[in-house]
DNA sequence: GACAATTACCTGCCGAGGCAGTAATATCTT
DNA sequence: AAGATATTACTGCCTCGGCAGGTAATTGTC
């Protein structure tokens, strides 16, 4: 009934309006969530999500050794990525290890398992990527990574939120 | 002292490795998460977070009438649109009134109280991704959305979600 | 008119992520 | 040495968003 398909589509062409620049985000989160979805379904065939796989790829690359490393690599929480390490030593992915000089630190190594299925995962995970990247020419995709370079740097001067990386990323 | 210090920090430059792309997700989330936080933040003053201050901004802007429209255009889950209301509601926002010809359908009219707010929610939120955005050139930042928007649609034909809007965006 | 299918809205449930608080350990200050 | 501070990992608690289910109302089919 009535239905009106009101949308009003935007005339591109016309006046920036002081709303005009909100659809940048709404097309992050869009893509974002796109992105996050397909990799999501792709990845639930070796049961895990998209953070447990980053996780476990910044582990076998070296990023990080320990739970503490990781989350100020990844911005993540801490809370949370406790839980996430649990999932991947539950699935036998990981392995935590105390050290012994500071007894405060766990030590998280990828176990052979983890080492074998990465490939797989990074595999599954890519093709996502570069689906949503049909059609980006090499320039096209570096240019894109630094527009969000720039947006996150912009966010941190802004004060919105902060933390203390040394910015190199 | 002997402490481990285990980061490596890898710079790695070039080499398109398989999960290059991959630090596009993460850049994006970044942003996003900075862009999102940022809004909330500045709008915190008015009791409200991004989600339903961009549900007001829809409604007021005649995106949409009823929780369907809304959930169809900004591509959002029912239920939880039906928990922004009742926040917008509450908050003497939004008006919910029920339609007669269909007695399922819900309109939604922003209250005066909320369109009276809506410029300085629009200023608050819009702020802030203009400083994300500072040392952008508008070709620049047209560019960006122009990237989104191909990442979404990209997304969309890959089936890693789907829905039925007829593919103008 | 009776039945199925669809639509709109709402509710319950679950996982994810952020925040605060805790216990253990290590480091710094006095 | 003793207390204050910091750091690591972990645990509740909260909100948010997606999904499935449920009810009411409309539309379509026979």
């Amino acid at each position: 009934m009535s239905r009106r398909n009101a949308i009003k589509a935007e005339t591109r062409a016309a006046a920036q309006a002081p709303e005009a620049e909100l659809s940048v985000g709404y097309l992050m989160s869009r893509a974002r969530a796109s992105l996050l979805s397909g990799v999501d379904a792709q990845l639930e065939q070796f049961g895990l999500n998209a953070m447990q796989f980053a996780v476990l790829k910044h582990l076998a690359h070296g990023d990080a050794g320990t739970a503490a490393d990781l989350c100020r690599v990844m911005h993540y929480d801490g809370g949370s990525m406790t839980r996430v390490l649990d999932r991947l030593e539950e699935r036998g992915l990981l392995r935590r290890e105390r050290c012994r000089e500071d007894r405060r630190v766990v030590y998280l190594r990828v176990a052979p398992n983890g080492r074998a299925l990465l490939p797989r995962l990074i595999g599954a995970a890519s093709g996502v990527i570069e689906a949503h990247l049909a059609g980006f020419s090499p320039a096209e995709t570096e240019m894109l990574k630094a527009y969000l370079k720039r947006m996150i740097e912009n966010g941190h001067a802004a004060g919105d939120n902060q933390d203390s990386d040394g910015g190199k990323l």
